[in-house]
DNA sequence: GGACCTCGAGGTCC
DNA sequence: CTCGAGGTCC
């Protein structure tokens, strides 16, 4: 097909289509490059490039940070589409000994309001150490394939997931819409061949088959995915469009029965001592599987039972993973370095004599903070039998969870002559300032604010990163360099950069990898970012305490810029503000404090307020409540409840917008009232609260 | 006491 | 992106 004259092209479109070609034009160079087999031809190659640079020319606006015409320091970026998963994908709470396994089912029989010795059985399969994938079917037909990402947008993957044997491009039986999830791994002997064909062709070769399976799965080009003997095994589902199963067990054998691999160690459990039996057999076959497991995952495994149950904020409140010991290794410290935070914590990193840990070269720990190195965990009790770790130390480390390096042990026997205690700074390393420990708390903190450069430019990264203002060609990296110039040192200069260097643009076009094209790029990107959410604006201020979700939760309730800053002004220890900002449910008095003394401090104030000059705040709308019928209601359970246990009611209440409360007073919007109910039915009707029973409770929220 | 959030950390890959 | 400690809220 002939593609539309340059000039007859819209913004939109030409947008469109330079990110066509910056995919395609990725393609072709990696085919080039990594396969020695170029997909396209040189002239359709060079035909390609002409047309980018030809549509750059008439749109510079348009032209990407990526884009294929630079030569120099264009990073790979965006070459996978997103996908939204339509239902999240959810990771699994941990437990590392026989008792957390024992507490897990306690707690669901709590929340479940099941008696000690009611029957209740789980499912159990190894953890695979891969990573995982969701597969989506439409009337039998594989449409598209996502990897995990944050739980809520994966990549879209799916070019390469078609290429893996296990997973079938067309399954029979399963429901018209089926979200097959699961884990693609590389066995150990595929594993070990891939890196002898790596390393007899010359490339590098990889730490471990879960990396060498998540380097094949994010290829850009599928052939080489294609080429890279990747595995899956199916173990859960996501979005269906009925039910295929009334058990784990039952839906593992008709995932089976689909035509998708499952893990043959899967096996149904009826009671927790049976699970524990089955990780310890698995446990003794670990080496001899063929392919790596990090623990073994229990389910509940009556499928009514886990939609009762359902989630936490990231986990589900029915499944549990168990995990294997870590790996042990003893290695030498070398040094213990302090570094500062954004918030001004010193944090000590201990230096090792790089070593393998878990199949992963480790030369880094962290060391949590002085009461950790000296023995003692946070409640002042003995930790490591009390031993402090002194420089020059052998310590045993090991990877908790299998990511995070750690100290586990000091080995006294081989302590060098004249080591010493360590001695925590009490100055910090930064700015000299005084590093202060507060009464209570874990850590020490440099008390030099906004002075210490260490905490400006941390400050300055957070004010960039994703979550925050999120600009385009504004990274941690460039924040570092800007401010080591002298160009940023505070928020409000991000903005200002245009006019300061609007003429003399020459000193950034001269940096390396600055042409004037990514430059004009940068400053258009910073002008977008003028325009932002409030929420958004609130999180990056950076305030200790006051996360995303704190910012998000301020921002809703204070709806614009200005209501939030009267407030802040005008809030004091008491007053009627200071009430109104601790009625905001998930607002204490520690983040309230943390909030108004950063916003009432001189010199954090105007910065501030430097800042919000350049800017244009988006106000936020509150929350939308349309559809559900308890939304911003307050309600409160009483009496026995039947259907279901008070946590679980107050979760699904609270999930559909509501605010459940202990007691029946005038804010009361409804009670619900099983049998036995007493004082509080009582005090409802004198208050003409609206009453209603279980059963009416479940119809309105539409449950049954 | 449990759930959740913030924060800070290191490692790997594209 | 992952995890875990520490802290906070309910």
């Amino acid at each position: 097909m002939r593609e539309p004259n340059v000039e007859a092209l819209t913004e939109e479109q030409a947008k469109a289509e330079l990110a066509e070609l910056a995919v395609k034009l990725e393609r072709a160079d990696l085919a080039y490059h990594q396969d020695d087999a170029p997909e396209i031809s040189d002239a359709e190659y060079d035909r390609l490039k002409q047309r980018n640079a030809a549509i750059e020319d008439r749109f510079p606006a348009l032209k990407r940070l990526d884009s294929p015409s630079d030569q120099v320091g264009a990073p790979v970026a965006e070459g996978f589409g997103k996908i939204t998963h339509a239902r999240r994908m959810m990771s699994l709470g941990n437990a590392f000994d026989d008792n957390d396994i024992r507490d897990f089912d306690r707690s669901i029989r709590k929340y479940l309001g099941l008696p000690d010795d009611a029957a209740l059985s789980y499912v159990a399969e190894p953890k695979i150490d891969g990573l995982s994938l969701s597969l989506r079917y439409e009337d039998g037909r594989l449409i598209h394939a996502a990897t995990r990402g944050d739980g809520t947008v994966g990549e879209n993957v799916t070019a390469n997931a078609r290429t893996i044997n296990d997973i079938p491009i067309e399954i029979s039986g399963a429901p018209a819409i089926f979200e097959v999830r699961g884990e693609v791994y590389m066995s150990h002997e595929d594993f070990a061949a891939l890196n002898e064909r790596q390393e007899a062709s010359g490339q590098k070769t990889f730490a471990n088959p879960r990396n060498a399976a998540a380097g094949s799965l994010r290829q850009l080009d599928s052939s080489i995915t294609a080429s890279r003997p990747l595995r899956f095994f199916a173990y859960s589902w996501g979005e269906i469009s009925n039910s295929f199963a009334d058990t784990q067990d039952g839906a593992i054998r008709a995932l089976e029965a689909f035509g998708f691999s499952v893990n043959p160690l899967a096996l149904h459990c009826a009671t927790v001592e049976d699970l524990l039996t089955h990780y310890h057999k698995i446990e003794e076959q670990r080496a001899s599987l063929g392919y790596d497991i990090d623990g073994v995952v229990y389910k509940v495994d009556d499928l009514a039972l886990q939609e009762r149950l359902g989630f936490r904020s990231t986990t589900p409140r029915w499944a549990i993973a168990h995990k294997f010991p870590a790996e042990l290794a003893w290695t030498q410290l070398e040094a213990i370095d302090i570094q500062v935070g954004r918030t001004g914590a010193l944090s000590p990193i201990a230096r090792l004599t790089p070593i393998t840990v878990g199949g992963v070269v480790v030369s880094n720990a962290t060391l949590h903070n002085e009461d950790y190195i000296a023995g003692r965990d946070s409640k002042g009790e003995t930790i490591r039998d009390g031993k402090d770790i002194r420089v020059g130390d052998w310590v045993q480390v090991y990877r908790a969870g299998d990511v995070i390096p750690k100290v586990a042990d000091v080995d006294l026997s081989r302590r060098p002559e004249g080591a010493v205690p360590y001695t925590f700074p009490e100055v910090c390393p930064e700015c000299g300032s005084e590093a202060i420990r507060e009464e209570g708390d874990a850590v020490r903190r440099c008390s030099g604010g906004l002075i210490c450069p260490a905490q400006a430019v941390e400050k300055l990264k957070h004010f960039v990163s994703r979550a925050a203002f999120d600009i385009e060609g504004l990274g941690a990296k460039q924040v570092e360099q800007f401010y080591r110039d002298g160009w940023i040192r505070e928020p409000a200069d991000i903005f200002t950069l245009r006019d300061r260097f609007g003429s003399g643009m020459q000193q950034l076009k001269n940096r390396e990898g600055w042409g004037e094209k990514s430059a004009d790029n940068l400053f258009d990107a910073i002008d977008r970012a003028r325009s932002v959410d409030l929420d958004k604006l609130i999180f990056a201020l950076g305030i200790r305490h006051v996360g995303e979700s704190a910012s998000s939760l301020l921002a809703r309730h204070y709806g614009d810029w200005s209501g939030f800053e009267t407030a802040m002004d005008a809030v004091e220890e008491g007053n009627a503000v200071w009430d109104d900002l601790l009625s905001i449910d998930g607002v204490g008095a520690v983040m309230a404090t943390s909030l108004v003394t950063t916003m009432q401090q001189e010199a954090e104030r105007a910065s501030i307020d430097r800042l919000i000059e350049r800017l244009d705040v988006q106000d936020v709308a509150a929350p939308d409540t349309a559809d559900s019928p308890v939304a911003g209601k307050t309600v409160v359970f009483t009496g026995t409840l039947e259907k279901m246990t008070r946590a679980e009611a107050k979760a699904r209440a609270e999930a559909l917008g509501a605010k459940v409360s202990g007691s029946v007073s005038a804010k009361t919007d409804l009670l619900v009232a099983g049998p036995g109910a007493g004082s509080k039915a009582k005090k409802a009707a004198e208050l003409g609260v609206e009453t209603m029973d279980e059963d009416a409770w479940l119809a309105l929220i539409g449950a049954t």
